[in-house]
RNA sequence: GCGGCCUUGGUGUAGAGGCAACACAGCAGAUUGUGGUUCUGUUGUCAGGGGUUCAAUUCCCCUAGGCCGCCCCA
């Protein structure tokens, strides 16, 4: 094989596509419903738009960037999420303002160099969304509907939502300064990358998953307990909502999420019919995110749901929501197909199928110069509701052999009656 | 970036240091102008490179890719 697609990229064939047909459908119903208008964004931003807004230290920004020089010299990179465009795309074209709601979604391809894996690759879809201007918990509670709402449409079950604050300016410096103090007698005792987090990003200790880490971890002062007064009554108001609502969620004061904007409420959406990558979805509010990027102040919040997890979950041969791939038969395809014999018929076969086609008839012929038991078959696999068969005999007649596939029932139809008769 | 397993026709699988097998799909024919059944024929040199050997697809090494775990995340 001589050319292969680059390491962690795939390509989505004729016998795939219509499962993501069917979620993108299943995504702009579901954000239609709560009324969400979709933004689309370049797949390459300027590289300091990620770096400032993900965080220097963060694992995606540091190792995982596609980062290119363009011919002029400017840097560029691959998107490896989009709440940072989407802010960006916002400002630039001033569609958030004070005292006004913004409800925007996205559906498309990310980047990360990440090693790939079942439920990871290098370039991934995400569909999300990002609204703006509303600090309401109620608005963090919507979300996370919408966000469950939007995969069950799916098809999904047995998600289990686990949900954090993690504060904000004020009090997340009090907090890193006493897990700091708490860790500074423990670290010598935790992993190597333990040691690393400690220095970078203190936070980030908390989701490690060592074993030797675990119990320096569980003793490790929680976030819920250090949160100021407007943070803490945020996430229990968020709850609360949550509660009302009967949402089924758990607290977990361990989940940091790996990107620097967050603030107050986090979550994640996890699945356990995935491996490893379980996480299907993951969001939550970035309050300091707008103001840092150059805009005014202006609270937010959003996730993103990984497409490619949600298909493994959905054709997955153990649950059986769609079946995998091979549906390249799918029936109904096309109405009619000409079937021609000889040069004569073919050009006759081929106005008709024009005329067809400008009625809005799906159709199709042979360009193969098949016989015409293979034109049948063609037929067939496609799906064809009729075929039309003509060759010397029929041109004679002006008519020609009306066969329908369903009943094998033939019958002469002319030529000028064809498109009356079928009431097409 | 680290560790483990794997890589055979279009697809899914056998196999053994020295004729590469099976199923399905595809194409053609049986039915010389007709599909979905049946029968027949046909399509590969075993990811790429190097080494061991009289001989390797089968053993060893490297590379690439896939999968699984770590890390991280969607």
């Amino acid at each position: 094989m001589q050319y292969a697609v680059p390491r962690g990229t795939k390509d989505i064939l004729p016998a795939d596509s219509f499962v993501w047909q069917k979620i993108e459908a299943a995504c702009r119903k579901i954000f239609a419903l709560y009324n969400y208008m979709e933004i689309r964004t370049p797949i390459f931003e300027s590289t300091e738009l990620f770096t400032r807004s993900i965080g220097k230290t963060t694992d995606i920004v540091g190792k995982e960037m596609y980062t290119f020089e363009d011919r002029k010299g400017r840097s560029l990179t691959l998107r490896p999420e989009e709440t940072a465009p989407v802010v960006r795309a916002c400002l630039e074209n001033n569609l958030i303002g004070p005292d006004l709601l913004t409800k925007l979604y996205y559906i498309g391809p990310m980047f990360r160099y990440e090693r790939p894996q079942a439920g990871r690759q290098r370039q991934f879809h995400q569909a999300g969304v990002e609204v703006f201007g509303s600090n309401d918990p109620l608005l963090d509670a919507e979300v996370i509907i919408l966000n469950l709402q939007l995969l069950s449409e799916i098809g999904l079950k047995d998600l289990e939502v686990d949900i954090n604050s993690v504060g904000c300016t004020k009090c997340r410096p009090a907090y890193r300064k006493k897990l700091s103090e708490y860790l500074k007698d423990n670290i010598k005792h935790m992993c190597a990358d333990c040691q690393e987090r400690f220095i970078n990003n203190p936070l980030r200790v908390l989701d490690c998953k060592e074993t030797k880490c675990q119990k320096y971890i569980e003793n490790a002062p929680a976030s819920s307990e250090v949160l100021c007064e407007e943070c803490k009554t945020h996430f229990e108001k968020v709850v609360g909502w949550l509660d009302g609502l009967m949402v089924r969620y758990k607290v977990n004061n361990r989940l940091v999420r790996g990107l620097d904007y967050y603030t107050k409420t986090t979550f994640e959406i996890v699945s356990s019919k995935l491996g490893a990558q379980n996480a299907v979805s993951g969001g939550g509010r970035y309050d300091g995110l707008v103001e840092e990027l150059g805009g005014k102040p202006t609270p937010a919040v959003g996730f993103a749901i990984g497409l490619e997890r949600v298909i493994e979950i959905m054709t997955n041969d153990k649950y059986q929501i769609l079946p995998a791939g091979r549906q390249v038969t799918n029936e109904g395809r096309i109405i009619i197909y000409f079937a021609t014999i000889g040069e004569e018929a073919k050009k006759i076969g081929f106005d008709m199928l024009q005329k067809a086609r400008s009625r809005g008839v799906s159709a199709d012929m042979d360009y193969l110069g098949k016989s015409l038991k293979a034109q049948m078959k063609v037929a067939d696999r496609a799906g064809a509701q009729y075929v039309y068969i003509i060759g010397d005999d029929e041109i004679k007649k002006q008519s020609a052999i009306l066969r329908n596939m369903q009943t094998s029932d033939q019958q002469d139809m002319s030529f000028d009656r064809l498109f009356d008769e079928l009431k097409i």
